[in-house]
RNA sequence: GGAGAGGUGGCCGAGUGGUUAAAGGCAGCAGACUGUAAAUCUGCCCGCGUAUGCGUACGCUGGUUCGAAUCCAGCCCUCUCCA
């Protein structure tokens, strides 16, 4: 029988949804292995907090690309992208099933459907631009679109995409818009099997409440305090992940350890909802409501190829 | 039983006669999204309607007034203090 040699298998959904415990069980039953498609978990520094998989579900299945980069570097989709091509090359020439795994959806767009190549722009830039935007906002946004009208697109509020506008152009004398209009390119040929996992709300809600207790008696505030003691410049993406900010007010006794939770398990809910706007809008991709039907129904059909 | 304070939209909370469907916050919902994405940003939010709009609303009932969430009376309820 012809055998399919280039799947790759996509276990996508908000937080706390069970999506690793899916995609362990797929590397179960596929023999297939696990890659990691959050923008988070791949911080050393920030296990529990991040919800990585856990040591026993790693003996089980291997994992690949979990807590490999260290808190003071800035991870991200171009980055992604390069290291989990040639891994997914490798598993494939093991006769290996890759199965991403993650809840960042703009990452697995980016291996799935490809990403305007725009030369990387040096941290400097970012930088000045972040300090002029804070100087004048009107102005700033004025100055991106002199060079890039296309950027007209942009709400005047978002700091963040005009900065990178502006960052761009300088390093590159070229409008963002313009590199973004070229084709996407793709760096992997593949089977994709997308699927994401998207509980009841309701429920999804109460797991991602009932988490953030577990994180903290599983150690998330000695993390938290570790990665305070390394005094790392607080933008940094690390310092970003969801409950960070509310431990660390906990420890340094600014917060009541029940106004930490409550607000922290706020901010997962919202998070996951956006999550979830973000697969309906931005994919076609299927959706189950349980992780048995997902796995059922993507193990199904890699078999059927195989 | 007496004295005082208060009852506003899912919650908190402004508002003391018109320009108030009622500030603001929270919660909720919806949306945008190409290298910081667990980020960054936007909209809706009494009901029906695409909308001009219509209907219903500030404990209840009645009253004053051209007009009341706002003033008056009675009633109900909550809280604090005194007994």
């Amino acid at each position: 029988m012809p055998v399919q040699e280039t799947p790759v298998l996509i276990v996508a959904g908000p937080t706390a949804s069970g999506k690793s415990t899916a995609a362990a069980m797929l590397g179960r039953m596929l023999g297939g292995e696990v890659i990691n498609a959050d923008s988070m978990q791949v911080y050393r520094d920030l296990r529990v907090l991040t919800a990585r998989p856990s040591a026993e579900e790693q003996v089980q299945v291997r994992h690949h690309l979990y807590g490999h980069v260290d808190g003071s570097e800035r991870y991200s989709v171009g980055r992604f992208v390069k290291e989990t091509v040639p891994l997914i090359k490798a598993l494939w020439a093991n006769g290996t099933v890759p199965i991403l795994c993650g809840g960042t959806g703009l990452y697995l767009q980016a291996l799935v459907d490809g990403l305007s190549h725009v030369p990387d722009v040096p941290e400097a830039f970012t930088a000045k631009g972040n300090a002029l935007w804070d100087e004048d906002p009107a102005a700033f946004r004025h100055a991106v679109l002199e060079h890039d009208p296309a950027m007209e697109r942009l709400e005047a509020a978002d700091r963040q995409r005009h900065v990178r506008a502006w960052g761009v152009m300088q390093a590159t004398g070229i409008p963002l818009s313009d590199w973004q209009q070229r084709p996407r390119e793709k760096l992997l040929r593949a089977d994709f099997y997308p699927s994401v996992l998207i509980p009841p709300r309701e429920e999804l809600y109460a797991s991602c409440d009932a988490r953030l207790e577990t994180m903290l008696n599983m150690g998330a505030e000695d993390e938290v305090r570790a990665l305070m003691a390394r005094k790392l410049p607080m933008d940094l993406p690390v310092m970003k992940a969801l409950g960070v900010a509310e431990i660390a007010a906990m420890i340094r006794g600014d917060m009541a350890r029940d106004e930490a939770l409550e607000q922290a398990a706020q901010e997962t809910r919202r998070f996951a909802k956006r999550q979830m706007t973000w697969f309906r809008n931005q994919t076609e991709w299927p959706t189950f409501a349980s992780a048995d039907h997902l796995v059922e129904s993507l193990a199904k059909k890699v078999m059927a190829t195989r």
